[in-house]
Formats: structure tokens, C-alpha cells, sequence
DNA sequence: AGCGATTCGTTTAATCTTCAACCATGCGAT
DNA sequence: ATCGCATGGTTGAAGATTAAACGAATCGCT
């Protein structure tokens, strides 16, 4: 924008700097990461997250609402995730006891075994593309930044594992 | 993961906590960002991020190539983007001259003033939702972890109006 | 108990992105 | 010149995500 009539509040140019270093840094990190985990381990990561979860979770089951919650994704997305990993044999899905609606997904071996496998490179490329690249106390930052903008957009959710 | 028999080098808790939050709070603000720019002007924030590019560009003109580098998506992406944006009427392709090969997309007078319309409306939501939440500080680290990642992820790019 | 409003999860279709194959042009060496 | 190869960009299909509509079960209230 170069004339202005509006009485926005734009950004500075420091601002405008970090904003698109953030979105181009995000959008290679994640592109990368999604690959690593794809070529080596057939995974996504969108779907690698879904294990992790499943995975710290009491009997490696989880509601599909509490997962979506815990992913911050639509259920309607986390139903297509768990589909496909229930198609590949990674996780099962049970009807809940308690609750008549409700659908509890569940690891199995086979699913805690890939997640084991895939573990290693995810990290390691956590590290290698962001952990180990900055000193300490900016990514301690940048875990401040991102708690306040998740808590901030965060209205309605009675599930606060999300952290 | 619990037991670990592997020697690789897992996150502590506090670097863990961070690529959650990091994780978790990319994906609402992304979402929430788009889905604002949706609802009122009917821009996602891929079209928004290249019609900036454009508008910011000599006679608000860019070869594909220069443009995908730009917003660090394939080529493909962009040319299906760039075609909706052609359909609505904000871009124009052409060929360009001194390249046979090459394409320069064009913002056209709707283009541009579409980008105006919706920009207020963007950058509100980057404040209110980032800029706006933390300290200065901790949004400058956030510019340099991100530049640091981006820079680590782009090897073979020529374009560097990356940033 | 019974009724309306919510919540849970799925389904289908539309939209967007990725992937692989492809053609055309330009470049460099011979 | 011409051959081989890299680059620029598009295409169509496959894959993933979003959006909207839906049925089923529960909850809250009377």
C-alpha cells in the first residue's frame, strides 16, 4: 500500500518483516517436516500429531471431540484423519461406554510401533530446522508469542490438554 | 514416549511445550486470518499473500516463477491460484516478452482495489491476534527465529524478495 | 416421563493442494 | 546449426481439507 486514506493501524516495517519471515518460515518449516515424515515413514503430519496423542493418552485412546480439541482441528477433519489410519492399521475406532454418541479412538501395536519408527526423524528435524538454529531464550519466546496467540483464539474449549 | 531405547536427541519439556503452542497456535491464527479475509472479501490468505506480492511489484507485475518464490509455493500451486484470481477478474495473465517461456501475472484495476479493501480487515487480524498480544521483544526473536528457519530451508532460491 | 436444545461424530460435495507427466522455450557445448 | 539438457509453466488426477447437512444420543428443564 503506498497512499492511504484509511486510519488503519498498518504495520511497521519491522512488524511487516517478521510477519512475512514468520509466514514464509512456517510454510518451509511445515513443508518440510510434512515431507521428511512422508518419504521416510508414510506419514503425514497432520496424522503423526493424531499419534502422538493417542499415544500419551491413558490406555492410548481418546475421544474423537478431545482429540480434535487437542490438535485445534475440525472434527469433521480429525473423522478423515482417523479414517485413513484406521485404514492403514494404526488405530481402531471403539464406540464409547459412557457415552452413546460418543467414539473413542484407540493406538494399536502397529500404530505405536510406526509412531516409535517415525519419532526420531520428526525430532530431529524439529532440532535441525528450528530447536538448534536459535539460542534459547528467542524460542523460549516464541513459545510465549504462540501460548498467547492460541489462548487468545481460543473461546469455547473446555478441553485445555492442548498444551 | 516412554521408554526409549534409541539415542536420539528428544525436545525437553520446555522445547516441547513450545512447538505445541507454536503448533497450535499457527494453525488457529492461520485459520482464523483466512477465515476472516473469506467471509468479508472472499479472498483466502494464499490469493491475499500473492495479490500483496503483486501490488508491491514494478507495474504490479511478476513472472510465476518469481511470484511462487515469493510466497514459497510450488509452481503449480500458484498457477491454480493465480487462475482463480484470473477468473475473478483481479489478475491478468500475459506472456512475457524478453522470455518465451515465461508468464507475468498482472493486478488489474479490481485486483488492486479488492487489495484494498481487504487489507484493513488483514492486518486488524495480524494485530489483534499476534502483533497486538506480546511485547515487542518477543515479537522481534519471533522475526529472527523465522528468518533463521527460512534461511536454513531455502537452498537453491535465486529470488530472495523472499523477506 | 417428555420435549427441545446441544453435543457427537459422520457423510457428501466443493474447494484447495500436491504429484507426476508433459510441452515449449531457451541455454551451452560441440 | 544442432543436440542434449535445464528451466518455465501448465495440466489433470489424486489426495487432503473445509463446509454444510444430517442422524443419533444426551442433557436440562419442566
Amino acid at each position: 500500500m503506498t497512499t492511504d486514506t484509511t486510519d488503519t493501524a498498518w504495520l511497521d516495517q519491522g512488524q511487516q518483516r517478521t510477519w512475512r519471515a514468520f509466514l514464509v518460515g512456517t510454510t518451509l518449516l511445515m513443508e518440510r517436516l510434512d515431507r521428511d515424515l512422508r518419504d521416510q515413514h508414510n506419514l503425514s503430519m497432520p496424522e503423526y500429531e493424531i499419534l502422538v496423542r493417542l499415544s500419551e493418552a491413558d490406555s492410548r485412546c481418546m475421544r474423537m471431540a478431545v482429540l480434535a480439541d487437542s490438535v485445534s482441528h475440525s472434527r469433521s477433519r480429525v473423522t478423515h484423519t482417523i479414517a485413513r489410519l484406521e485404514k492403514a492399521g494404526l488405530v481402531i475406532r471403539a464406540a464409547c461406554q459412557s457415552d452413546g454418541r460418543g467414539v473413542e479412538a484407540r493406538l494399536t501395536e502397529k500404530g505405536f510401533a510406526a509412531l516409535e519408527e517415525a519419532a526420531p526423524t520428526h525430532v530431529a528435524g524439529v532440532r535441525r530446522f528450528l530447536v538448534d538454529l536459535v539460542p534459547e531464550e528467542d524460542l523460549e519466546a516464541v513459545g510465549r508469542v504462540f501460548n498467547a496467540v492460541a489462548d487468545s483464539l481460543i473461546e469455547q474449549n473446555p478441553a485445555m490438554d492442548v498444551r
